[in-house]
DNA sequence: TTTTGGCACTCTCAGCCTTCGAGTGCTAAT
DNA sequence: ATTAGCACTCGAAGGCTGAGAGTGCCAAAA
């Protein structure tokens, strides 16, 4: 019979507060919540007041640890799946965890540097930056991820078109935003390298800087009268600029690894998988991940718990997210979803390591570029070249 | 009772060929096995006797066709889970059902006229032409779908050196497939408009036409004495060269809605559906996939049942696969995965619909364009702009 | 010789009951 | 304030049973 388990002081008595709010637990509470919550964490089952008085060592009897369980029970931090059972973690249980209880946890120089190595090598490989990301941060996590790089509204800075043959020229856009888009136009008709360079000039006077809905058909039509085409060229390429335009106005989204979803014992119900799956593979739904995220500014990690969530399917998910930034105006996104028994420590340990990698990688390299290693150079300001996709 | 039950020609009895092999089944075992399996891929459940004698109409009684649900099992046409139970075809019997048995189906004409609209409708929303193809194959079809674009070696036809200012400039390679690939390069140094035109020339006398495989860092080091390149320009362009070659040689591949596998009864166990989504998952087993229809040419629908096929995972379900004509000479694989149980003739319909309405569209717009309608050429033409990815 | 009605038999599935064990809540003692 | 102890609750697992679906076979009918 141990005594090292320390009386409450008479304030925190029943888990009130001294002053206002519910923010008081006392300690031992509070050591007893995080208990539940990883062990839950760890097994998916319901926790006894056995198994916390073995694991954490605290120097009090079951009995005692069941006292503090029915306190945070009513409380709301914890709860039975029946009469008989041991407790759960409610998401204001998770909540709490999170805020204040859970370690920060430091990875491992291990796991650090094969997250860095992942990260140079995936970088390379796939050449959607979004892709990878989305990719690695999957694999890394194993859980679903997905990846948004929202890009502000971007202009036209420039219009190249080069002339093929009399039939054939391709069209070059440089945006506003460093990338490039281009297209080739085959024509059933001939046109001279003439006509070619007279519509250069008119698209860069009139469609390079402005955004989408700065284009009217009144200045195409003034542009066609301009360089006296009678062939619908001027047309095929407004349609390109407005078709660039909007592209690159759209989120780029990617989820990847939906499938490991399955892995998880809460899922086991082919319904909720489908359900969630079903949701995570729309891109609107992902889209509107960014204003969620809203609350924290660069670098800081969300976590969304079960009901926290805006969207009906992830109600009893969680979600956590991470915000990277892209150089130029660019935010992106990185954010993995799973069961609100997630490791949310561990997750959001890889998702802030992985965020502020890509922070230096894609923020310092974009400016100035670092040297002329044509490996390196290639990866950093690289961007729209196509690849075969993953799922 | 009805006498219309005709009686076996002598030489039919017991299923026996009258010369040689297997391939003689009498009508009306045949009509049997085709009501078999048309059953059990409408229900699922094992069919048995009465229920064929009431669905399809042969006049008899269940108790002969009790015989002859014997005779085909013995042939090992037909399974019996268990010895009380109804009848499942095996793999055998929807090979005999799909070779032999199946009524072509015809799709109605809303059915056809839906999926051309989707078909026109897809094709110009999304912009990566297999993107969209895997995507439109799984909505109609309902089960997971795939599509491959396998692209011939292609060579860089030629270069365009985009001078944008003192630290920049624009790569543009337009491919021998009609395709163009593009990349801003910044650079730490300042490089004149004399120096991008010089490197240009080179570029095209040297690195046009060839293979990535002709490529050796002899020529590129020959080319850097050439243009005397002090910067590692040439370094930066024929990486590029090199990367866009072998991507172009890679074949693109697109897997969708491997989540629909959840709705189908036969993955309702989740570890099932997690391998076969893990092995759809991943780009490397898709492009396996070519080889395996090397039989059909053209057009051809084929059907992998089961162990028919050579991968493990997918040894219980079945693949149907159609090839079409991208026109140049590239040839795509569209796909569709699911239980052998699969509604094998509508699914052959659709996915024989789409390959030829593909074909029609890619194949007849390519070499001479049709005409100067922008949208249409534009989609036609379209190729290499980048968007947001579904799933 | 083929078909058919009939009957015995088999096997699964769903429901019900029982048992077992984990875990609680309460109480009295410390 | 803590703890040991005990009665109690409840779900999960196993066994049993009856119902139902389906077969296989046989003898009679066509």
């Amino acid at each position: 019979m141990p005594k090292a388990c320390a009386p409450l002081r008479r304030a925190e008595r029943n888990g009130r507060a001294v002053f206002g709010v519910s923010m008081a637990l006392s300690e031992r509470k509070k050591k007893i919540l995080a208990a539940v919550v990883e062990e839950y964490i760890r097994t998916a089952e319901p926790v006894g007041s056995k198994t916390i008085a073995q694991t954490a060592n605290l120097g009090c009897s079951s009995a005692t640890i069941r006292n503090e369980l029915a306190e945070l029970a009513s409380l709301g931090y914890l709860e039975q799946p029946h009469t008989s059972a041991g407790r759960v973690p409610t998401p204001q249980g998770y909540r709490i965890y999170v805020n204040e209880l859970m370690e920060r946890q430091k990875l491992s120089l291990e796991e650090t540097e094969a997250i860095n190595r992942s990260l140079n090598e995936k970088l390379g490989q796939l050449d959607d930056l979004v892709s990878s990301v989305s990719t690695l941060t999957s694999s890394l996590t194993n859980y679903p991820a997905m990846a948004i790089a929202a890009a502000p509204a971007a202009t036209i800075r420039r219009f190249d078109l080069i002339y093929i043959d009399a039939n054939t020229f391709i069209i070059v856009a440089m945006m506003s935003n460093d990338t490039v888009k281009n297209k080739l136009v085959r024509l059933p008709v001939s046109v001279g390298q003439d006509m070619i360079t007279k519509l250069s000039a008119v698209f860069n006077a009139n469609f390079t800087g402005i955004t989408e809905d700065k284009i009217s058909s009144l200045a195409i039509r003034a542009a066609e009268r301009a360089v006296d085409d009678t062939m619908g060229l001027t047309g095929v390429i407004a349609s390109f600029a407005i078709e660039v335009l909007s592209e690159a106005q759209t989120a780029e989204t990617y989820v990847v690894g939906a499938n490991r979803l399955l892995a998880q014992p809460e899922y086991q119900d082919p319904a909720k998988a489908h359900a969630l799956m079903s949701y995570l593979t729309d891109a609107e739904h992902i889209r509107e991940l960014p204003s969620v995220y809203s609350g924290g500014s660069g670098g800081d990690i969300k976590v969304l718990i079960g009901p926290e969530n805006v969207a009906e399917e992830l109600k009893d998910s969680s979600v956590v997210l991470a915000s990277y930034d892209m150089g130029d105006d660019t935010k992106g996104l990185i954010g993995v979803v799973g069961p609100t028994r997630m490791d949310y420590s561990t997750v959001a340990a890889k998702l802030g390591l992985i965020a502020r990698a890509l922070s230096e990688r894609l923020g310092a390299g974009s400016q100035p570029p670092p040297g002329l290693d044509n490996k390196l150079i290639i990866k950093e300001i690289k961007e729209d070249s196509h690849g075969q996709h993953e799922q």
